[in-house]
RNA sequence: GCUGGCGUAGCUCAAUGGUAGAGCAGCUGAUUUGUAAUCAGCAGGUUGCGGGUUCAAUUCCCAUCGCCAGCUCCA
């Protein structure tokens, strides 16, 4: 490790590399030196850089680092707020943190913001960079704080909240915020950044506060990182689930029927019926049963479960049917739940493993509704599993396999994995937590999976693992679950038979692999940007005539093409063929076989896939085999 | 739900305190065409819905529904 000298307000330490001497020492290698840029007194971060012994020239370097850039984009949030205070006169700030890609500010001021304002902002900024002001740091104490922040609610709110740690402003040009820093040393490095939206946002983050005008930007340390990543979002903006959703004819979701509630167009349906159908499929082989559920049902039922109670916010009003109160669900678990305990169980018969695409009805708030991402009425890919205690580890490591096999069948395999522990009010026994607990982390452990823990972030009924896919823009989507339940068993108290002759109590194991169809689609959507793999293209196969001369033979291909099972559609039209291979290309169809005179004469087939690459005197059997290949690829390789 | 913005033809978007226009799509006709847009014509709208102000509202105001961004909450 060896040691090395760093120097603060003139005393000169020899340390060990990365040894914590009351003092934590954030520090950056360079040419075999070690350079002390922050270091941290106790909880607070204190930056020296000013007072270090360093070479100032390292200071870029630093600022490069991950943690530099965060600096950098801190040191760009309170440029923000002073060039909003200096335009706006009075405003009272919120917090400004920095966060992926960029940084807040939260402002509470009489006028307000619109996307219009931003630039006139931007050019304030610019001016305080150009004027490189220094960015200068005091310690005060709670009470020279409180007095400087009087008249500030929210600064006196977090001067209160802070009692007891290191209070500290910075400032520059003249206007002063509380902070605890770092900055970088003037405006002057602040190099490209881009104010990008203003929004609503609660003071705090709670409903009850009041709302302020947040102003979300940009920053990175160089123009072109800058650019690449507004590029980034125009490509999100461009992979858009709704509109390619409209631009391809897949879905709609119309206000006659009502927010949330999706329509499935005929190539949408088709992409679903695909994906259905393979679910449908690799369970069965997994051996899972199909079962189906109603809709609705009394609401005695909803109260034996408890959703009622704790799910009640979700739930819509009951509808009366012959005095009774029915209720649209929610969820499937009670219905499976009801189904076991129509007979008497043995526990030769574990596991139990009951699968279902089963369509839920949840309110969800008006404001939070996006696309397909978040609706009101959609099918979960659901399963509830009965298992013997003993049956646990086995059965949730199969299940975790199982789900990263259906996820990289989709072609997702980057994940964030969240292991969620017991919370604070929780149902069941701690000793059956930390049995389910352990076994989902075996699992994440046996299949080699990097993961997260959340704890206290669990289901009051059981353990959960939440798998995020991580989609072709590294976007990650909340999908997959996998959940125990100590809960339901319980208030259903459902049985089985041991081997002892007497009654125990299974676990169930909620998953959902997809998690939704309706936001798997959207996802998925997303991830292809509408390009499906030629198992999932709703056509996969175009034949265009040049002339009439030619639509004979054309249809013959379309015909037999049918025959052996492949989505395919003709185009006879009076068109230019260029219009017709742009129209095809416009609906991502992945193969378009044109024919012309040549073609009818020789019997084959010109082919042009979506990439634009070409192909000729291609002999339909072949395509016919090269086609029925890639479907069965893409299939197998999963 | 909250804050702000938006709602004009199937789609993408113009315009205006004096009852709306373009491109694409659609329809009709001509053209029979070789790898991302052939030409011409026609048709298409109570400007989301409901009130109000005004001689006059699509434009201004209010309410409502919906959409968008974010907050909060979730598959």
């Amino acid at each position: 490790m060896g040691t090395m000298k760093i120097i603060i307000e003139n005393k000169t330490f020899e340390i060990e590399k990365n040894t914590i001497i009351g003092k934590i020492i954030e520090q950056i290698e360079l040419k075999d030196k070690k350079y002390i840029i922050a270091v941290k007194i106790g909880e607070e971060i204190k930056d020296l850089h000013t007072n270090l012994d360093h070479d100032a020239e390292l200071l870029p370097v630093y600022l490069n680092s991950p943690d530099g850039l965060e600096v950098v984009r801190h040191s760009t949030a309170h440029i923000m707020a002073s060039a909003v205070a200096e335009l706006y006169g009075d405003v009272k700030l919120g917090i400004g943190p920095t966060i992926e890609n960029g940084f807040y500010y939260d402002f509470d001021v009489k006028q307000t913001f619109s996307e219009t304002d931003l630039p006139k902002i931007e050019a304030k900024m610019q001016e305080m960079i150009k004027g490189n002001f220094k960015f200068e740091r005091e310690e005060i104490s709670k009470e020279e704080a409180l007095k400087k922040f009087e008249g500030d609610r929210y600064k006196k709110e977090l001067i209160e909240e802070l009692d007891g740690k290191i209070l500290s402003t910075y400032k520059h040009n003249g206007f002063t915020d509380l902070c605890r820093g770092p900055h970088v040393p003037s405006t002057g490095y602040v190099k490209a950044f881009k104010l990008l939206s203003v929004a609503g946002a609660y003071w705090r983050g709670s409903e009850k506060n009041p709302m302020m005008q947040r102003i979300y930007g940009a920053a990175f340390n160089d123009k072109n990182d800058l650019q690449t990543y507004l590029k980034l979002l125009q490509e999100a903006k461009d992979r858009d689930h709704r509109k390619l959703g409209k631009d391809l004819d897949l879905f709609s979701i119309n206000e006659t029927i009502g927010p949330g509630l999706v329509c499935w167009h005929p190539k949408g349906g088709m992409i679903r019926h695909l994906i259905e159908s393979f679910w449908k499929d690799e369970h069965i082989h997994n051996e899972y049963d199909i079962v189906y559920t109603p809709h609705i049902a009394k609401i005695n039922l909803w109260e034996t479960s408890g959703h009622t109670g704790f799910y009640r916010e979700n739930m819509y009003s009951p509808m009366d049917v012959e005095n009774q109160k029915y209720l649209a669900k929610p969820m499937n678990c009670p219905f499976h739940v009801t189904m076991y305990k129509n007979k008497l169980w043995s526990y030769r018969e574990f596991p139990i493993r009951w699968a279902e695409l089963g369509t839920v009805y949840r309110y969800e708030k008006s404001g939070v509704l996006h696309g397909l991402l978040r609706v009101r009425g959609f099918t979960q890919d659901d399963a509830h599993i009965f298992i013997r205690e003993d049956q646990m580890s086995e059965e949730i490591e199969r299940t975790l396999r199982f789900c990263i096999h259906m996820l990289s069948a989709f072609g997702f395999d980057r994940y964030d994995i969240y292991l969620s522990t017991r919370p604070e009010k929780f149902v069941g026994t701690p000793d059956n937590w930390d049995k389910a607990t352990r076994a989902l982390q075996h699992a994440l452990e046996k299949c080699n999976l990097t993961y997260h823990i959340d704890p206290g972030e669990g289901v009051f009924y059981g353990p959960k693992i939440d798998i995020k896919i991580k989609d072709a823009l590294n976007r990650s989507w909340q999908c997959s679950t996998i959940q125990a339940d100590f809960n339901l068993p319980e208030r259903f108290d459902i049985n089985y038979v041991g081997s002892d002759g007497s009654s125990h109590r299974p676990i169930m194991i909620h998953r959902a692999l997809l998690g939704s169809i309706e936001r798997f689609m959207g996802c998925l959507i997303e991830h292809y940007k509408g390009a499906f793999p030629l198992w999932l293209a709703p056509t996969q196969v175009r034949v265009l005539s040049i002339t009439d001369r030619s639509a004979e033979f054309a249809h013959e291909i379309f015909t037999t093409c049918k025959k052996f099972g492949i989505r395919i559609e003709e185009d006879f039209r009076n068109e230019k063929l260029g219009f017709k291979i742009r129209e095809a290309q416009l609906q991502k169809i992945p193969y378009v076989v044109i024919i012309g005179d040549n073609e009818t004469n020789t019997k084959t087939l010109s082919v042009r896939n979506r990439a634009g690459n070409e192909e000729r005197d291609v002999k339909l059997d072949i395509f016919l085999e090269k086609i029925l290949k890639e479907v069965k690829e893409k299939q197998s390789k999963q």
